[in-house]
DNA sequence: AATTTGTGGACAATATTTGTCCACAATAAT
DNA sequence: ATTATTGTGGACAAATATTGTCCACAAATT
């Protein structure tokens, strides 16, 4: 069970420490405020695309998939902050398919 | 098949139609501009919790369903418009049954 | 003890979202 | 056919939410 991590933040400051990288050090390199990767490691501030990018790039890992742990990680916190139960996933589920299938009669 | 009405705006248009009201007419007792209502309806935009609870009171309805129908909307237009793979939907539930766990530890 | 590393809060900067106004198109009524 | 009603769409103002910065301080390390 390698790089299994449950949040975002955790995850980035896992990278990190296994780099032995101090937050100093790695936010100057990814050009922000120490504070703020701090915090993004914390989940107390949501990284911007960009950023996630750059991190990225810096510890040469997926993009692809660092965006992807950022999106489930904001659907999380959604449904967490809502105290909303977990059969509304299955209720969004259901809709996604719906409306797609909507869009693409449109514009046959 | 009554009222599976698969976007929250599809919904609160199709109980307005039932009941025979215009944009006007709803508008006016909510006390909210008809375009705003109109956009809303149209998932142009998202009706606040406030304008949810006028909407469930005004047409006799449960609100609590209808906050629930409004949250699985954002999630589905979230997946929709980033272009996400459904999977993140079961990435996003373990994320949140974890992160539930986390914290009634720490309250420990 | 001094330096480094990370935290936390207040607030400024920015971005996003809602809500308003108004002109207009489509439909229905006279 | 003309007029009135109903709903649409876009531009923009207002409000709200979010990120990002600065700085003081706590915790850990040297």
């Amino acid at each position: 069970m390698k790089n299994n991590f449950k949040s975002l933040g955790e995850k980035l400051r896992n990278i990190r420490e296994e780099a032995g990288l101090t937050l100093k050090e790695v936010s100057k390199q990814i050009i922000i405020d120490t504070s703020l990767l701090a915090k993004i490691e914390r989940n107390e501030r949501q990284p911007t695309k960009q950023i996630i990018k750059q991190i990225a790039k810096y510890f040469n890992i997926d993009e692809m998939e660092l965006q992807k742990d950022f999106l489930s990680d904001q659907i999380a916190y959604k449904i967490i902050d809502e105290e909303a139960d977990l059969s509304i996933l299955k209720v969004a589920e259901e809709k996604v398919i719906y409306l797609k299938k909507v869009n693409n009669e449109k514009s046959n």
